[in-house]
This record gives structure tokens, sequence and C-alpha cells, in this order.
DNA sequence: AACCAGGACACAA
DNA sequence: TTGTGTCATGGT
């Protein structure tokens, strides 16, 4: 680890050959990494980190001095063995082609709020306004970060408390539409203690599936992503309309198969780690045809 | 310019 | 239990 004391730059380098950046900060996750100049910048836990393949690993730069790097090692999952993971995975044909085609990618595990908040936000939005929504909303609502002079102003997410006091109005303008209410319920939930998110952690997949589908707005997919990327819980299984369409286009074609009958399929039929592989799916739905003749 | 987006919900049948 | 309309907004 290097620290340059004079400009108070802190930087680190993660050995992590293989991590696939750029499909893992950009594959529906998070919503918050930007690309600049070949590097990912973006807010972790509060603090500016801008992220760049170097070799074998990645080196990351925050502005701050930094004792210990658990905090950015954890999020991006630097020490996940991913192939072992893979090796987990069922050998059907689909599956081995999509993560032929997306090796390297991770998932990571975000701040359960943060998560929560931003999913919420994401029922029939493409990935690119989600980005747009949370981005007006942490640079309205969220605490400033520091960051370097030439880089863009930097905000925190803005915390349960605070989103809990702000009017549903003022969160319709961040252009979240009918969603605007749902954040401010599940704000004013997690800021009452009414929603422990902490707690959530310690109990069973489906007792905190459920806890988080009592809040209006959280259903089963949205539950499933914040327990998948936030409390890492790789059984669960988010389906949304790219699953769901990858699950019948590669498992099932011409079939008329029910929803409930593809959550059964994907509970069965992808063992431990069923998350990694959708997320694997979600993203070999999204890129397979970006790069073809 | 229609169509669709990492859905959820109330209500109908 | 399963199907349909609705919600708000902008990209493709």
């Amino acid at each position: 680890m290097i620290c340059g004391k004079k400009t108070r730059q802190c930087r680190v380098v993660f050995h992590a050959p293989g991590y696939d950046l750029d499909a893992t900060l950009d594959s529906g996750q998070a919503f918050r990494w930007q690309h600049e100049d070949g590097a990912w910048v973006g807010i972790v836990k509060g603090r500016w980190v801008r992220l760049v393949r170097a070799g074998q690993g990645i080196r990351a730069e925050t502005v701050q001095d930094v004792t210990s790097w658990d905090w950015l090692s954890d999020y991006l999952q630097v020490n996940v063995r991913l192939d072992e993971v893979i090796a987990a995975f069922p050998t059907d044909k689909p599956l081995q082609e999509a993560v032929a085609a997306c090796s390297g990618l991770r998932l990571l595990r975000q701040d359960p709020w943060e998560c929560l908040a931003s999913f919420i936000l994401s029922s029939t939005k493409q990935i690119v306004q989600i980005k747009q929504i949370v981005g007006l909303l942490c640079e309205r609502f969220g605490e400033p970060v520091a960051a370097p002079a030439s880089a863009t102003p930097a905000y925190a997410f803005p915390t349960a408390t605070a989103l809990a006091k702000v009017s549903e109005a003022e969160l319709r303008r961040c252009k979240m539409g009918f969603r605007a209410p749902y954040l401010l319920a599940a704000a004013q939930a997690v800021a009452r203690g009414e929603l422990n998110l902490s707690a959530l952690a310690g109990v069973e997949t489906e007792e905190a599936r459920t806890s988080l589908i009592t809040l209006p707005g959280v259903g089963r997919k949205i539950a499933d992503c914040v327990l998948l990327f936030a409390y890492g819980r790789q059984d669960a299984f988010p389906v949304d309309v790219w699953v769901s369409k990858a699950l019948r286009e590669l498992y099932f074609p011409e079939q008329l198969v029910t929803p409930k009958h593809l959550l059964e399929f994907s509970r069965t039929h992808f063992g431990p780690y069923a998350g990694y592989a959708q997320q694997y799916l979600f993203h070999y739905m999204r890129t397979r045809y970006a790069s073809a003749p």
C-alpha cells in the first residue's frame, strides 16, 4: 500500500485477477458508478473512490487517508473465490454460455439502505434512468463528500433519516414519479426504527424477505435484490423482465410458463449460488446482442 | 412515434 | 389463485 502524504491521497491495489470492473459496476446492481477516462468513480460508504484496473489487480484511490481497506474489499467482494462459485453452478448450456460471455462478473456487497432505496426507485425504469434519479437524490439530499478538486462534487447517498424529513413533492422533483411515496414511507419506517435493517443481517432469508415486503412498493423482486446485493443471500433470485426473458427463452423455449413456475425452477435448478447465476443470466441477456454483427 | 423499462398494487373474475 | 389497468417518466 502506498500513501501520498503531501496530497492526502491514498491508494491501494487489490489482487483481483480476472475481476471485470466494467461488467460488475455497470450491471444494474449499483447505480452510482461513473466511467471517467478509463476508470470508475463512485461513492462507497460515504467515501469518494476511483477504481482502475492495474495488471492483475484493481487500484483504488481515495482522497483521505485510509488505515483499513476492509470497507472497500468487502464492497467489491474481491476475496470471493469466483471459480468456486462457478464450479458449483449446474452445467446446463445456457448458464455455461452466460458464464463464458460474462467472465469476471461479480456480485457487490452494498449498504442495505442505499440498496433498498435504489431498488424502490428501480421499478419499470431503465438502468440509465435509475442512475439519473439516484444521482439527483444524492445531489439534493446527500451530504457533500470530500473529492479531488478536479472531480465533480460528490455526495453521499442520503440517509433514511434525512429522506424521512423530505416532502413527497420534493422527491418527485427527482423524477421518481409514483415511486416517491414508496421511498418516503421506507425512509420513515427505517428512520423510526420500525424496520431495523441491521437486524435483518441476523435472521433467516425468508424472514428478512417478509420484513422487507411489508414496505409499500417492495415486492418479491425488489426484496430479493436487497437480499442478494446488500445482505449476500446468494440463494435470493430476483426475477425481473430480463431474467424472466432469459429463463423463458433459454430454458423453456416455445412453452407457456407461469411466473410461479419460473420461481420454482429458479429455486431448484441453480443450487446454492443461484443469485450469482441470476446475475450472469441478467447481464448475458442485456449484453449478448450488443456486440453482435 | 409507439413501445418498453431490474414492479407493485388494487381489483376483477 | 391468475389476469388486467394504473401509476410517472424518459430512452431507444
